[in-house]
DNA sequence: ATGGCGCGTCAAACGCGA
């Protein structure tokens, strides 16, 4: 089972580029962020004619998550728990059952944060707080489960082309990072880098100053298995194609397989 | 050092992203 996550920067400026996606790759499931739209203008038609089933939450102008199935999608779930006054859209979980297995997978959408020392990095610090918390309960599960997004987190130097043009951002500040590691001290595992250790892995490029031409790019879009579909992992990689594409999003999918 | 691009927004600049 193929488990690809994109942040497509639109749903309604790309879905040319997204029905040309999911019709040659083809992956099983797709997590989808920043997809800007409400739940009732999503473009589910076209995706269900390529046979996806489709659960979303959105909301209007910005973030909004989705997930696309070709098996039906059971028992979603909308929104981080931990915060009601949380207004926006950017968690989305739901199971996805196979013949003989299933597999829990949420779509993430975690605060930028920039910039640094405002309440959108104190937001960002409290959601990767809730974010936590949520891995933790779930992990009590003892289930195969798959937190697919844009994390916004630079884990490592090695997953930025210029680290050191990074080191004012949100993206790549101690606390981010930090909240990373005890993502993984959860015991959780880190798909590209269990497959792909090395550097020069990236999923986005900025649309400016001809950073994808430059391939000055960042590792932010991630994968963290649960140990019980870790166990199952068998190949983890990015796919450039999109990026190169008229019309780009700014990221590109990254997909791993898993042997269920 | 800065901005360089692109999306969505009751429609023209602006918020936001990373």
């Amino acid at each position: 089972m193929r488990i690809a996550t994109w942040n497509i920067n639109g749903v309604k400026a790309r879905i040319a580029q997204l029905e040309g996606w999911l019709a040659s790759a083809r992956p099983d499931v797709v997590c989808l962020q920043e997809i800007k739209s409400v739940d009732e203008g999503f473009p589910a038609s076209p995706l269900e004619a390529l046979g996806y089933h489709v659960a979303t939450h959105g909301q209007k102008g910005f973030n909004g998550v989705a997930i696309l199935s070709l098996t039906p999608l059971e028992d979603v779930k909308r929104g981080l728990p931990g915060d009601d006054e949380d207004v926006q859209s950017r968690y989305i979980e739901a199971l996805v059952q196979t013949p003989t297995s299933m597999v829990r997978v949420a779509s993430i959408y975690l605060p930028n944060g920039n910039p640094i020392g405002t309440d959108k990095f104190a937001y960002k610090c409290r959601w990767m707080d809730r974010l936590h918390r949520h891995m933790q309960s779930l992990l009590a599960l003892e289930e195969p489960f798959v937190m697919a997004g844009d994390y916004n987190i630079i884990p490592e130097p090695i997953d930025a082309k210029q680290p050191e043009l990074w080191v004012e951002d949100a993206l790549f500040q101690p606390e981010s990072r930090t909240a990373w590691r005890r993502f993984l001290a959860l015991g959780l595992t880190d798909a590209i880098r269990a497959c792909q250790p090395g550097p020069g892995v990236y999923s986005f490029w900025d649309y400016q100053a001809g950073a994808w031409q430059k391939n000055n790019g960042i590792r932010i879009d991630h994968h963290l298995l649960s140990p019980q579909a870790a166990d199952r992992l068998v190949a983890a990689d990015v796919d450039k194609g999109p990026r190169g594409t008229e019309k780009p999003s700014d990221h590109t999918p990254v997909w791993i397989e898993l042997d269920i």
